[in-house]
This record gives structure tokens, C-alpha cells and sequence, in this order.
DNA sequence: CTATGATTTCAGTGCTTCCTGAAAGGAATA
DNA sequence: TATTCCTTTCAGGAAGCACTGAAATCATAG
């Protein structure tokens, strides 16, 4: 044991801050806010339930902010509200399994983000339809027909991934729980 | 012909202001800035080349705030600086091939996003090695090495898709090429 | 070389978004 | 029911980001 319990301590502690900082800085293309990402990275490098006021002080922010920032990660299915007995405080932990995080945060996304695209699209299509004999109105409808064919398919796409991948994630738990 | 000229001009109008709110809107996703997304999105909705006074025109902005978008556009990628003989002005076209766009952006975000975050996390890990004989080092090593193999895994898909489709794109153009 | 037309830069400003802290609201104990 | 402990809400304030417009720069034509 080359350094002692309170330089282990302080190094854990950087290496810590750094994965929070760097959580922060995903936040924008996550789609979520700065503190959110804060808050869930704690939660998720430590992997402990903490309460509030452990958050609080960890992130140095207020009540008030936590308190916001974690029923929206609650609301998200990121993070969960757990009890500890003989207390009366919530704790609260985040989801461990990264694949999980990532299907909830893409889930999230199609559906405040993509879905009203796609409605947009296909309303201009149908505005589109009444001037049909409109040569520009057909060119326009063509860059239009474009971006919809596209967007259609990748959200195919990224449907069979997501059941693969469900798939794969019960074989590998199946699997697990066989060989204790 | 039910609608005069007048009323199909204005028609048109309102769907291609309904287009341009629209990717002002998916500017977040997409991971630039609102104004930059609604310059491409007039040239792209409309496929001319079109110069800066008439974007600043179309979209009620400023000169300066046309002329920096535009540029941040040419730097992407997304948009090419073409001349009209006679003008000694810069007129600007969109690219029209929405798979090639797509293409684009993802390559812009992840060398300025996801690369970044590889960085960051190998880092953490080289600092957790080093207290390799601490249990709680060990436990924040695990949860970082889960997110390693994730974005990597994430990555090497992601490489192979862009691949297949160029592959898939230049059949398709040969094919065209062909049946002319 | 100068004049004219076109583009870029950037300091100042406005806007949006996020955060704070105090007050109100809830829930468990006595 | 009163008390205590904890959480949520929200008006006001701070910070960050994007936009304007005018001045500087660049390029072409005469």
C-alpha cells in the first residue's frame, strides 16, 4: 500500500469530480440540463443512495435546484427514490446498467423531439397536396418527401436495434443468473 | 387551377416558414445553433442559391449574424459558396442529399463530443489504476469500464453503419448512372 | 491607386435559461 | 392536534449565449 488512507481519499475524490465534470459537459448532447447531468453523475460513479443534503453539498447547489433536478431525473426513469429504515429522508440511486440509461435518455428524445418532426413533415406534405399542379410546390414536396423517407427509416432502424438489444440483454441475464 | 397566382405564391410561403420553424426547432438535436439551422433550412427547402441580403431579407436578420452562420455552414459542410457570373456576390446552395447531410453532422459531433469523452474517461481510468488495491477505486473503475466498452461498441456500429451506406449510396448512383 | 461593392469582425446589448433562497406544503411522531 | 423534519414551489436575480449594427477589412473594377 504505497499511499495512505487520506491521500486515497483525495485522488478518489478527483477522479470523481472529473467523471461529474465531464457529465456536465455530455449534458447538451444528451438533450438534458447541465445540473441534471451533475446530479445523475454522482449518483451513478458512486453508486450509492444518497439523500438530498449529501447532493447539496457534494455539487455545492441549492435545495431548491436538487430538489427540481431530481424528480426530473425520477420522471426520466434515470434515477430511483429509495427508503432507509429509521430515517425519514429520501435517498435516491441511479440506474447502473448503461444500456438501460441509454434507451430511456433515446426514448425520451424520439418522443419530445423526432415525433413532432414528423408531424410537422407530413402536415407541409398535405399543405403541399392542394398545390400539386404548382411546379414549385411539387420540388418543394420532393425535399420534403426526402427528409420524411429518411427519418422513417432510421426510426425503423433504430426500433429493430433497440429489440435486438432487449433481446440480447434477457439471453446475457438469463445466462448470469444459470451459472451462480 | 382552383387558386390564382397570388395565393399559390403565398401558400408556399407559409410552408416554407413552416419548414424553417421546423429546423429551427431541431436545432437542439442536431447540435447547432437556432439561426444556423434556419439559414439551412431556407436554402434547403427552397434548392437555390441564394445570397446573403436575400437570406437576411427572408429571415429578418442581421448582416453580421447571416454572415457567421453562413460560415460556420461552409466549415460544416453543409452549405457550398457558389458565384453567378456577372455578380460579383457570394451566393450559397445547400446540399441536397439528406443522407449525406446526416452524414455530416454525426461526424461533426462526435470528433467534438463523443472523442472527447473517450479521452476523459480512458484519463479516469489510468488515475484509478494507480489505487488499484483501494475496493472502492476498484467499484468506480468497474462503472467507467461499463461506460468504455458502451461508447466504443456504440462507435464501432455506428462506424459500420456509416460505411454500408456509402457503399449502399454509390451502388445506387451507379445504378442511376447506368440507366441514363 | 481610388472608388465601390461585398463580407467579416466584434463590442455592446438583449434574451433566455438556469439557479437561489425563502416561504408554503406534507408527512411522520408525540 | 401540535411539533418537527423534510420536500416542493416559485418569484426574483445571475450567468451565459446569441444577435445587432457599425466599423474594419477585403476584393474587384475603373
Amino acid at each position: 500500500m504505497k499511499l495512505r488512507k487520506a491521500d486515497r481519499t483525495q485522488r478518489l475524490q478527483e477522479v470523481e469530480d472529473r467523471f461529474v465534470d465531464l457529465w456536465d459537459t455530455m449534458s447538451a448532447l444528451w438533450g438534458i440540463s447541465p445540473t441534471m447531468a451533475r446530479i445523475h453523475g454522482v449518483l451513478y460513479i458512486t453508486g450509492q443512495a444518497l439523500s438530498m443534503d449529501d447532493i447539496m453539498a457534494r455539487l455545492a447547489i441549492s435545495r431548491g435546484n436538487v430538489s427540481m433536478n431530481l424528480s426530473k431525473l425520477v420522471e426520466w426513469g434515470l434515477v430511483r427514490r429509495v427508503h432507509k429504515r429509521g430515517s425519514r429522508r429520501d435517498y435516491y440511486e441511479s440506474l447502473s446498467d448503461v444500456w438501460e440509461m441509454f434507451t430511456l435518455v433515446a426514448q425520451q428524445r424520439k418522443r419530445r423531439e423526432i415525433d413532432p418532426i414528423l408531424n410537422t413533415l407530413r402536415h407541409c406534405q398535405e399543405m403541399l397536396g392542394e398545390l400539386k399542379d404548382d411546379a414549385t410546390a411539387r420540388e418543394r414536396g420532393e425535399r420534403i418527401g426526402e427528409l420524411l423517407k429518411f427519418l422513417t427509416m432510421m426510426e425503423s432502424l433504430a426500433r429493430r436495434f433497440f429489440e435486438t438489444h432487449q433481446g440480447l440483454k434477457m439471453a446475457v441475464g438469463l445466462l448470469a443468473r444459470e451459472s451462480e
